[in-house]
DNA sequence: TAATGTGAAAAGCTTCACAGCT
DNA sequence: AGCTGTGAAGCTTTTCACATTA
């Protein structure tokens, strides 16, 4: 099934779904979107309308059954695929990664690590074999990796993203490198930039409002 | 100078500012819409809307002055006011964070550094002196502190942000924890979730589209 | 009755097109 | 001539209001 799905509209999907989670280990087997609405701080109509794209799946007069309605956003937002991928940067912020909870999952799995630390290459980091990023080519290709993950230095992003493309398997990058990358042909480029995140919480935070 | 401005815009204006800060360094004298546009994957039409929400900083016929634009857009973001940050959860994440190059700024200093390692409490962590979270509210009254850092496991995160509130001083909170977290009157919190953003890279990677 | 699903209205954001400076 | 500033158009996302159904 393929469905054109808004970008705000996919934030609020993983939303759900963690928050379903949460509900079911407490026991919960029905909620109302009135009642997803104020945890989240969202609207209820927001709610309905996000989990109406799908087909019906809530019970007028009653609301939606927790474990459904879970099985139900999961499905939508993990296809049967299972993402294998490759992290490029193993400092403090990968290796954070790396021991980081949720990021263990069924959806994907890290399978290389790449850095250019000699005492690294070669030996493994938190069990998975590190590389130096020269053969990121042949690795990519050999283990057919089709996402990045990026945690190094601005001034080195761009040159491993065009040569990370020559494996020719590339289909993602999430990158926390503060900096601006050219996506090559086919290949989606998604960042993060955590001091970003930090400037809009003191704009807000000076200016009021949201 | 109060105006509402809307949270995309604010996220460009960061770009903008980090932006001309390196043509700064490049010895660049003045940049086109048309220009910054193109670095920055933005059409030229929104750089100049954005840019004119605060009066008319450009000069017809020939661009925006890269320095006088720098601090016209600095003035907005940062308003004359230091904040004092404290850290909370001196793990890889956290200790990443304060190591991580784009966090020193003129803008803000972070104060204190908070964990429940009896280790790390009572020495300095990065040269930031560290407290057991149990002092979280004498010490931000103390120094004063306003905004928070959260780099803990979800399941402490409602908790440290209802004892930090307890001290008066607490404005915002930056938070990597994956959990909805419910804000004490008058604090605004932010949360930045590294495994959404990997969610939603994967979702748009599978069904195409950016 | 209580809560969903949904077309239509409202709000918000981006892009266009061109007038207006330099 | 070249490039900004900006009202208006166009598109996207949110909210409303109510028919619908367990």
């Amino acid at each position: 099934m393929t469905m054109k799905v808004a970008e705000p509209t996919v934030e609020r999907l993983v939303q759900y779904c963690r928050l379903l989670e949460q509900l079911h280990d407490e026991g919960r087997r029905v909620v109302s979107s009135q009642e997803i609405g104020d945890m989240l701080g969202l609207k209820a109509s927001q709610v309905r309308k996000d989990l109406s794209y799908f087909g019906e799946i809530g019970k007028r007069g009653v609301g939606y059954h927790v474990d459904r309605l879970f099985e139900h956003i999961r499905s939508i937002l993990s296809p049967p695929h299972h993402w294998k991928i490759a992290l490029v940067g193993a400092g403090r912020l990968g290796e954070a990664l790396l021991g980081y909870k949720a990021f263990k999952s069924d959806k994907f799995n890290i399978e290389a690590v790449f850095d250019v630390d000699p005492d690294k290459t070669g030996t493994t980091v938190a069990g998975i074999p590190c590389y130096h990023p020269d053969s990121l080519p042949q690795v990519l290709k050999e283990k057919n990796i089709e996402v990045l993950i990026l945690t190094i230095p601005a001034s080195a992003a761009q040159a491993v993203v065009d040569l990370a493309a020559k494996a020719g398997t590339l289909k993602g990058v999430l990158t926390f490198a503060p900096t601006t990358l050219v996506a090559p042909e086919g290949v989606l480029i998604y960042g993060v930039d955590i001091s970003v995140e930090l400037e809009k919480l003191l704009f807000y935070l000076k200016h009021g409002e949201l």
